[in-house]
DNA sequence: TGCGTTAGCTACAGTCTTGTATCTTATCGT
DNA sequence: ACGATAAGATACAAGACTGTAGCTAACGCA
């Protein structure tokens, strides 16, 4: 921040650096990132990055975990529907930022190594406290809305999967009709509630 | 095929090389893809790729559409349930041949040309009548037993998101017993029609 | 203020990939 | 059997990325 730096140090050059990693990998995917790529972004010089990381990869796992977490759906209390529309509507956002990016290609990267996506796991996700329409169904389902029986692993990742895979399929965003479409056409049938059909 | 012959011409020759590109999609994904990898699988010399294509993406979309056509599931007179479980068993073996390996990585590239993912669309999966539930799900509503209404392309989808993101997850092929839960608790239920629960 | 830490810079050898050029010769069609 | 075609092999210069080394000097702390 402070202008007259000519040099940066700690935690606002390790910003710049892991900043400059997500934004890399989600520019080039995983499979072409480079120290060199990340360090010319980042401003920085590889000798920097070789200190700290041994290679591209864990550097963008270090980045993704300190990166800010994700918006969280806060769910109101009457609104089942808009709830889960948002808590979407949350999801796609996230995928569309330079993190949501580059953890999509390091998921399909089909030479993944197990222990990466292992570590993006304990060190990304599990932190936060569920997925997107995930928090919302336990929500409505601790207030006696949803029965709880209902929220099976395949149930509670419907809105998820429908999204990621447009996602995959379009390269675009879906629109929030979509997203309703999602909900009274998917999550709420498996739910077993009354729902507007088509 | 020939023994005595050591150069190989034409349609042999070719095949080799498709199946090397798709190989090594496969096995380093499209980032990574390279004419030289492509070249020292096939055993050939890079000289022979470039007198016919200039990128190896351009070399691997050829070798996508030259493939083996997927398996089509082949819907029984009864059995919707059943049915809809081969369909997706059938779409989980794709996914993990080269071929559906390499299609993955294609799309979630975040670097990803467009013209490349339609491309994709045209040559290699228009050509096909539909995805896999979706044949099933087709046929059984000409029969009768589904209401065509509900077959929305969000229900016609949902099984094969819901496959998608498991592969995306684990890194592996879901199990029978996964997959009946997908056509148990989210597809059933879309369809408005009797179903298991859990 | 002085000192330890470390960012930033430059350099280097080695490897991989690219795209092109050149030459030989196996293969196929006639 | 001949001739056109094209596979296969080798070579090459250019560029990118790697991993390491060594130096300078800016920064933060006591």
């Amino acid at each position: 921040m402070a202008e007259g730096r000519t040099r940066r140090r700690g935690k606002d050059l390790l910003d710049a650096i892991h900043t400059a990693a997500v934004e890399e990998a989600a520019a080039s995917g995983p499979g072409r990132l480079t120290m060199d790529a990340i360090a010319k972004r980042a401003a920085t010089a590889r000798t920097t990055l070789y200190r700290r990381w041994s290679d591209p990869v864990d550097l963008l796992l270090d980045a993704l975990a300190a990166l800010h977490p994700v918006e969280q759906p806060a769910p109101g209390a009457d609104d089942l529907r808009g709830d889960l529309i948002a808590s979407l509507r949350l999801m796609v956002d996230w995928g569309f930022s330079p993190a949501g990016r580059a953890v999509m290609a390091l998921l399909a990267d089909p030479a993944r190594d197990p222990a990466v996506v292992e570590a993006l796991w304990e060190r990304v996700f599990d932190r936060r406290g569920g997925t997107f329409t995930q928090t919302v169904l336990r929500h409505y389902a601790a207030n006696g809305i949803v029965d709880p029986d209902r929220l099976t692993p395949v149930v509670l990742d419907i809105g998820e999967a429908m999204v990621a895979k447009r996602i995959l399929d379009t390269g675009e965003a879906p629109d929030d009709d979509y997203l309703a479409a999602v909900v009274d056409q998917a999550i709420l049938p498996a739910l077993a509630l009354p729902h507007r059909d088509r």
